[in-house]
DNA sequence: CATGAATGAGGTTTCATTCAT
DNA sequence: TATGAATGAAACCTCATTCAT
């Protein structure tokens, strides 16, 4: 379902030549300068062309319209942060769950808090395209990772309970855009990673034992 | 300064006849209306003006601009939520920590739960008007209501760590936005009531023996 | 003709008690300080009113509209320069052409400069209503009175030289437009009066001569 | 300080293609023609478009706001008679005083009275735009061309009497706009002409006495 | 008479998108 | 393919004016 209202944002071609690539990711590039210098409401496919250096048609003739540019950006970054998530899931295997929390949580927060401009950023264009829809398709690729590396960790009643990596994900989430709302000082985002930590640890914990006492 | 700010979206003018607190009434309620109806995209102050059945030089008598509007709107529904989280608070006052929370999350849950489509909608204006301002005003209040009742505990340790309790809130505020987002079936909120309870009562517990360890 | 086109603009009622005075005059005196204060751009029925200290509803009962509101005041500004022009010829009787033509031209310039904030914010109302046919008008009375004044001047040859009247008086208006448009300070309004006499002297003899040499 | 105000109202881009060109030009003539066939108050950016046989959104890409049109009107009016008065006073360099005076006077009003509708229409607009502000330069202009013109005259005395000049000029408006706002009757020119240069002549020789004698 | 809430036509401006060159 | 001029629907907002109270 989600699949068919989106396919309409699906970048217009595969670039197959190197100036095509190049173009693309010029335009990509130029989505985020324009985001960062101007701002959401004055974030137009002309100026974004402009910044890039190419022709409002050229734009038009890789992506189909504005949505499906936002769209791209977002997905780009959601990429990464799932990217980092699962790395640090493999990284994970076999470890403590406490240990294994801590890593996956701080891996988050990192990449997160990388470019606190950009993931602001982000969150004005989310709700113009379907944002709700890419998180959860993010989300669940990060929840499975956290799913699989959980199945080797020495406690592994959680495991299954996936409802509960929901919660923690969109803990991590909340807080996350909390703080980078609230502006992200240097001094917050290290106060959120220690007590992301701790809040995410406590909770699987908990949550573990609810589930071994039913 | 956020006063300053905001200044511009004050309402207008006071209603002071009868017929024009009807007014102001009616096209509060209409902007919820189309918002729910039509969407975030097509909420025109035009549309708003004719659903709630008076003319747009009047909506702009009363707002003096569209976002002034929204504002109204999304201040309405925050004050909701923290009146409820402040009531939670003063009726939990002296009870201990664990069932304090408890209190506490399951009114904020149930606030927000209660008419989910509002809820949902209403993310999706937080991004026209600067949603995070007034998030982080409401946020403060509530708080601030919950560190008085959380003096009032047996277990008072937590009062002073300000920063778990807004890390606290914004789990809260981050985890029922994504169950709000992925469509929030009846089963899903209970699970959120459940496990938030958990989730909060774990952490601060944790917190509150993380900070007497130091 | 002029007079059926205008008759539209007359102030609808003829205030026949105290209280209505009052109204009137308020109104009038407010519209001069929105016109002050705001700009031309910013004069409304609702501010103008709103200063007065009357409702919209009292403004529309005294004035039909609002080029009525600015009829009157331009045309109450001009009654008073036309006023001072008059008495100048008056008391001009019998003198010589230069010394009458001095005492025309500083009266002229004096009521124009006694407050020039006025004056130049009446040239931007002047283009709403029609401007130039109350100039028109104001004009014609203001020659006149000089046309009978030179009739007593040892020189009446420029008696009937109508149009070299029209002339000085449109000299007159234009350089004085030109000082106040360009900001006035109080040296400029001394070197117009200076200058102003000499121009309007030099002329008067010229046109007088130029004449009776034909 | 001008170029600061006046630099929104620059046409925004240089049209580069051959049809941007001919755009630019239909809509500036289209203006003119709005102007005389609809008036001043109706002269909409629509309106304008609509005859310039373009849509509102391409008037946008030249002028990037009403004003900005109206000022380049304005303007374009005001270069033409700017250049008509310097072209005059080259061509009078070295003549003596009074010829100069006359030839200066004939070209100013010959290039205002070439199209009276257009001419008239304008001081309209002027007090939209900031007109005075344009008048004052253009001025400037033409002052400058006569007083170096004046300096090749046989009598040089009034070549440093700028205020003088600009009282000269200022009466040249002024009567002018006196006459076209009366109607401009082919007659009122002809006497209008020879009036002017009667009085121009009259007053700087009258100056330039004035000033040898102080 | 006074009030001021309500009206709504109409103005300015933006911007995603197309298509002839 | 690239360009960028042109499009035009549609948004926001103002303000002279009316009329029920």
């Amino acid at each position: 379902m989600a699949e068919v209202a989106s396919s309409a944002f699906e970048p217009r071609k595969t670039p197959v030549q190197a100036r095509s690539t190049a173009t693309v990711e010029a335009i990509y590039e130029a989505t985020i300068q324009v985001l960062l210098c101007e701002g959401a409401e004055r974030l137009t496919t002309t100026r974004v062309a402009e910044r890039a250096g190419v022709s409002v048609g050229t734009l038009y003739q890789y992506y189909p319209n504005k949505q499906s540019l936002l769209f791209a950006v977002l997905q780009g970054h959601m990429n990464k942060v799932s990217e980092a998530v699962e790395a640090a899931c493999q990284h994970a295997h076999g470890k403590p769950l406490a240990e294994m929390v801590k890593d996956v949580v701080e891996a988050f927060v990192d990449v997160k808090m990388e470019r606190t401009d950009i993931s602001t950023a982000l969150y004005r264009i989310a709700a113009e395209v379907d944002g709700p829809a890419l998180v959860r398709r993010a989300a669940q690729r990060s929840q499975k990772a956290l799913e699989d590396a959980l199945m080797t960790a020495p406690e592994t009643a959680l495991g299954q309970e996936k409802f509960a990596i929901q919660m923690m994900f969109a803990a991590m989430a909340g807080t996350t855009r909390s703080v980078l709302e609230a502006g992200a000082s240097p001094a917050m985002v290290q106060n959120l990673r220690r007590h992301l930590v701790l809040l995410c640890q406590s909770y699987t914990a908990a949550a573990t034992q609810d589930r071994s006492r039913r």
